[in-house]
DNA sequence: CTGAAAGCGCTAACAT
DNA sequence: ATGTTAGCGCTTTCAG
């Protein structure tokens, strides 16, 4: 006769039961086995184990996840797949989660806020123990049902802000700024910028902002801005920067969004002789590794993109004690002295 | 009064009862509302849909993927997150996921047999309605499992070998052959190889052996070979370049793992005015975008990596009709011929 | 078109 | 160190 008790013909799934059945033991035993928890002896975990494996049986989260509250799901919203950063960061947010026993479920907002919501409600409907979301800026719904749910959300990429709950990142505002005092410092009064994504790079935005203020504050122009809709690359920004060059009225220097646009910049100039930086210098963000297998070294803002997941994961991964007290933790840019400035 | 029926302090989340009580229906018309399943009436809708956001409810699939067996959630396992070519597959995984109403969970193996064997076991334990693996090497106890549990399994990135039910992917077989082909055309006689990730990347050592299988029997040598154990990218490319060019007996191209390591070892070429391809030539692998902005076209072969996570995504988003019949999807590439050979 | 009853597979809480 | 009992929040099934 079939060992199955299961009415549904949709699975067949073994369960605790018949695990319990063929080791000899309780339900409940198999049960403390499979989470590790309480106190088994050996030769009771043994023999469940084997019927386990015998009977090709998996734990079950799903039903856990139930009646435990306890659920070791963690929700993870990144802005987008195709920029190497925030890969990056999922990995070491993932390295870290991994290491807890928290596993990530997660979707992509190609930096909309209102896709961003849609991903919210879908990974709260899996119960996950915390959330991961990019910046500090989600519109209404989100933020409403964060504190209904009281869901425990980390912030990332940005401390420029009031985070929800957490924030784990740096500060753009600062970086743009002394991106900008280098610049002046080195002696450039004239400026362009070049960035990609549309505006939708939120970040960018206001690392931009702070660098024109500093250069409008110091008596420098800036003469040019370009910006393309696509994601950014490398490809992306080896045109902007011939489309900026070939203005009659040239900046003396290009900052770009990212080490990615700042590199096709830099190949531009390779190709067609322009002498960098004496005639245009180029500045990038991230510090990104590819950077030191240039022919040049660029001059970037190095970002801790690894740690930012890290250090995010970790706070999830916490059990929870800390009251409702808001944590903001910045890391720590610095710049990279390149041959390009 | 409370509202709330929970008993455990653990959580004071709305169900859908309390979601049924506000809306003045019955719970299991919250529960048809929240999966838009059966017919109901305008008016009822949103009712529910009303209460629902009011008391702030998020619907619970860890409860309904336990009574329900058709849950949304699809177990993803990547070698790698270090690698643009993973997460390009991983975009069009989860884009095609996303609009087929699904959701990755996922883990990374960094190229380990064992490693990715635990995490089929955790990613099983969500019970997913499909399993997406890279390659067609798998330990014993993985299969064994698969077969067990009768999950889809698509394995992706490789069809040089016998899938348990699906693979989507080129043949690296095929692809290493026709480079060697090409480069023997052109006229070289001797050759180089260099990789990365210390020979875990199995795919790569496929292509490789079929390269060299081509190489000799066309009676053209293979007399460098360097291998580094870090991730691929272009600084270890540059590097090990140089080590090969360092040596006495050059060869006359070198035909690398992958276009970051190519990348690498043409801008170590063009820092120290060594001519490409007249010395040496270069041929990559992948057809990453990034190499149209260097500034050399480098000969490679392009793989249709977001494509291989589209096709496989769909496949398991595909209502199981389909009996136990093996597929093998294999995508074509195809040499983008350059200026490195 | 809507509702009531009966579980899904597991864990918490309380025995023993 | 192991077992019993009572749900967890939902979906299935069967009624109406």
């Amino acid at each position: 006769m079939s060992t199955r008790r299961n009415s549904k013909a949709n699975k067949n799934q073994p369960t605790m039961h018949d695990v319990a059945r063929v080791a000899g033991v309780s339900q409940m035993t198999v049960s403390r086995v499979m989470r590790g928890a309480g106190y088994i002896s050996r030769t009771v975990r043994e023999q469940v184990n084997n019927a386990a494996r015998e009977i090709g049986y998996v734990h079950n989260r799903l039903a856990g996840g139930i009646s435990s509250y306890d659920n070791p799901l963690v929700g993870v919203v990144l802005p987008t797949l195709q920029n190497r950063v925030f890969t990056e960061v999922l990995s070491g947010i993932n390295e870290t989660l991994n290491t807890a026993g928290l596993r990530p479920v997660f979707g992509v907002s190609e930096y909309s806020q209102s896709a961003e919501e849609e991903l919210v409600f879908d990974l709260l409907s899996w119960r996950p123990r915390g959330l991961i979301l990019p910046g500090l800026e989600h519109n209404e719904s989100v933020r409403r049902i964060v504190e209904q749910t009281g869901v425990r959300v980390a912030e990332i990429m940005d401390v420029d802000g009031e985070p929800m709950t957490a924030s784990f990142g740096v500060s753009h505002v600062d970086a743009g700024r002394e991106m900008a005092t280098h610049l002046l410092e080195r002696g450039y009064r004239t400026f362009g910028y070049i960035a990609s994504q549309g505006g939708h790079d939120l970040r960018a935005t206001k690392r931009f902002e702070a660098f024109a203020s500093q250069v409008r504050d110091a008596g420098g122009q800036l003469i040019a801005q370009r910006m393309s809709n696509e994601p950014s690359s490398m490809v992306a920004g080896r045109q902007l920067t011939m489309e900026v060059l070939a203005h009659p009225d040239r900046p003396d220097a290009i900052y770009y969004a990212n080490d990615d646009l700042a590199a096709g910049g830099l190949m531009h100039c390779l190709s067609h002789g322009v002498d960098v930086p004496g005639q245009v210098a180029i500045a990038g963000f991230n510090g990104l590794g590819f950077l030191s297998a240039l022919p040049m070294k660029i001059t970037t803002t190095q970002t801790p993109r690894y740690e930012i997941g890290v250090s995010a994961a970790e706070w999830i991964s916490t059990p929870l004690d800390s009251p409702a007290e808001k944590l903001i933790e910045r890391l720590e840019t610095e710049i990279l002295f390149g041959e390009t400035t």
